[in-house]
RNA sequence: GCCCACGUAGCUCAGUGGAUAGAGCGUCUGCCUCCGGAGCAGAAGGUCGUAGGUCCGAUUCCUACCGUGGGCGCCA
């Protein structure tokens, strides 16, 4: 099965010094089971279990190879088990040939030790790459809008993950600003007067500008014309022109940063790769093109016919590189992005963070630049695809307006209500903690509900669910955090002063909680193979749970054995700390009280 | 018409080539001298869209069909 390029690292990891349970087992063990099927490469295929702590299914696969009945197989594994004494304390087979496997208590204790003394509480890192990572992308005189979430978020989940395994990121904004609207955006802006407009924009009211230049430009054909000529003056580089579609990009560049500020993501103006950035590029993407004998005419247009994609008619589907009258499109602009992102910036992986809609066009593109030879193995492009946002009729969400919900809007409206939430449940806060607090709370589980559910779906938005201290949600989750920040606090005991201790696993709740917490660099390792944030999510909400179970059943600071307090209040610190980076990777802050 | 994605409990969603498919909400029943009840324990609720196929084994992989959404040459 072919495996993209970044995430398939357990092997790197299992040979650095691993904490995680079920890979140690899976090593250890495919000795054993390349004992008894006399070769190597032999995968044990371990999998957590709801009858033991882990089993192999390797038995029944490898029972046809060796023409044995499965049940024996297990058994003369079991045999050759000897190597995981220190890691298992039983282990037997079962049913059809299952080996059903119990970790051993010490075993866990030393790497719950071992990760409690690691300031990356057990994340790996991996041999590095660079990646280049292409999301957000706005359009210049456009406000943004809930249409922009999913990719802004998203993206940021990715970078942070990615830098964080040790990947060299390189974010790239898209944003939109070049082509034929911005003849219509410059007229206007003359039109109102450049101070007036700046005034206008400025206000944050950008959608109104863009659509009194868009029904001027529709009713009015001498407007057009202006329009259409000032396009030309644009594209040939007229000092003037472009002295004004500056001031339009600074304008929304402003806003952009305003509202990536407020959500908490990482891009800057540093990060702005706009289509303006490739314009000098567009001939040669051609030139070159047909310099390698793939460029065609077809209805007057200069086209590549990648194979297997055809149009309505059952005929092939050309990739248009230039129109008819000249001009260059977007998958001109594409290719020109693949060309300057694999060969100037040396990139090793190319990542899309672009809607479904797009996979055709995108897997099309891809598709020429692999037959130009731009792209060319190692070297990767993959389309991190994602669903619609849908209201609450099931229909991509809209404003009462019918316009689509303005991006700041959302975001005011996600910190008033956790504020209100949090001023009804805790009244005891300063109104400065509460605006803190409501801030990382609101936002959070914007960003949350949209990055725990795969993304290849669409998704409701509802701000009750989302909002719910209960269930799969950013506040149930930095609720058990603060929870924990609570304790010590309670017990005036420094977070660190436990970080030696060795927790002893007695009840069943103390052990699921060290399985959880051992498992966290798999969900990382696994979220990144996938590009799927839903996958950590899910990890971390399961790891909540199983707090809450623990914190139930084995009180803590009541115990009366200060053996037993210390080994709790490791635990909790643990479970704090990875709930905290957890969600930081998904760009999530988590407040010490709520 | 062709192509792509999706279809799992009443609702919103996880999950997997392996044993008995999970969670939250909602419904029902218990638990309170409880470190934050923003909780815990339990019950009910499913032919995993339908029909075939591959396999020792399929909800998972393959094919067809049905349903929903999207895409299908000069917008980006």
């Amino acid at each position: 099965m072919p495996s993209t390029s970044i995430g398939n690292n357990r092997e790197v990891m299992s040979s650095q010094t691993s904490t995680d349970p079920l890979l140690i087992l899976s090593s250890a063990l495919q000795t054993a089971f390349e004992a008894v099927a006399g070769r190597t490469g032999v995968d044990p295929v371990i999998r957590s279990s709801d009858r033991a702590d882990a089993q192999a299914n390797g038995a029944l696969g490898l029972a046809k190879e060796l023409g044995q009945n499965p049940r024996q197989v297990a058994e003369a594994v079991l045999a050759e088990c000897a190597g995981l004494a220190g890691i298992c304390s039983s282990v037997e087979v079962a049913g059809p040939g299952f080996l059903n496997l119990v970790f051993s208590n010490d075993f866990l204790s030393r790497l719950l030790n071992e990760v409690a003394s690691d300031p990356r509480v057990g994340i790996g890192t991996v041999p590095s790459k660079r990646v280049v990572i292409d999301y957000s992308a706005p359009n210049v005189a456009k406000e943004m809008h809930v249409g922009h979430l999913r990719t802004t978020v998203i993206g940021d989940s990715l970078v942070r993950m990615l830098s964080f395994v040790g990947h060299e990121v390189i974010r790239e904004n898209h944003i939109g600003d070049w082509g034929t609207p911005f003849g219509m955006l410059i007229e206007h802006l003359l039109d109102l007067g450049e101070t007036q407009a700046a005034d206008h924009l400025s206000l944050g009211d950008l959608d109104g500008f863009y659509k009194q230049a868009r029904t001027k430009f529709d009713a009015d054909e001498t407007f057009q014309d202006r329009a259409r000529s000032r396009v030309v003056l644009l594209q040939s580089g007229d000092a003037e022109t472009r002295r004004l579609w500056n001031l339009l990009v600074n304008l929304s560049t402003h806003h952009f940063n305003a509202v990536y500020k407020l959500l908490g993501v990482l891009l800057t103006d540093d990060d702005l790769m706009g289509e303006s950035a490739y314009n000098d590029l567009l001939p040669q993407v051609v030139n070159r093109l047909d310099k390698l004998g793939l460029l065609q005419q077809s209805a007057g247009a200069d086209v590549v016919f990648p194979p297997g994609y055809t149009n309505r008619e059952g005929e092939p589907l050309p990739l248009i590189v230039q129109k008819g009258q000249g001009g260059f499109n977007y998958a001109t602009s594409d290719l020109a992005c693949v060309i300057d992102r694999v060969e100037r910036l040396q990139a090793d992986l190319l990542l899309y963070v672009v809607g479904s809609p797009q996979a055709q066009h995108l897997a099309m593109v891809f598709d020429v630049a692999r037959m130009a030879g731009w792209l060319v193995e190692p070297n990767e492009a993959v389309h991190v695809a994602f669903g619609n946002v849908l209201g609450s009729d099931r229909k991509i969400m809209k404003s009462r307006s019918g316009d689509p919900l303005k991006f700041i809007d959302l975001i005011e409206e996600a910190v008033s209500r956790a504020d209100a939430a949090i001023a009804a449940k805790n009244p005891d806060l300063s109104e400065t903690e509460r605006h803190e607090i409501a801030r990382m709370v609101g936002i959070g589980s914007v960003k949350y509900a949209d990055l725990s559910t795969d993304r290849v779906r669409d998704y409701v938005f509802d701000w009750e669910r989302m909002l719910s201290f209960d269930g799969n949600t950013a506040p149930y989750l930095q609720y058990a955090h603060a929870r924990i920040c609570s304790i010590f606090r309670r017990a005036d005991i420094s977070r660190v002063s436990v970080r030696d201790v060795v927790p002893t696993l007695v009840e069943p709740q103390e052990r699921e909680l060290a399985l959880a917490l051992l498992a966290f660099n798999a969900a990382v390792v696994d979220t990144i193979d996938k590009y799927s944030p839903h996958r950590l999510c899910t990890y971390l909400y399961d790891l909540a749970t199983t707090f809450t179970a623990f914190y139930e059943h084995c009180p803590v600071l009541k115990d009366g054995y200060e053996s037993t307090r210390q080994s709790r209040l490791a635990l909790c610190d643990l479970t704090a700390r990875v709930l905290n980076q957890g969600l930081a990777l998904l760009g999530i802050e988590t407040p010490e009280q709520m």
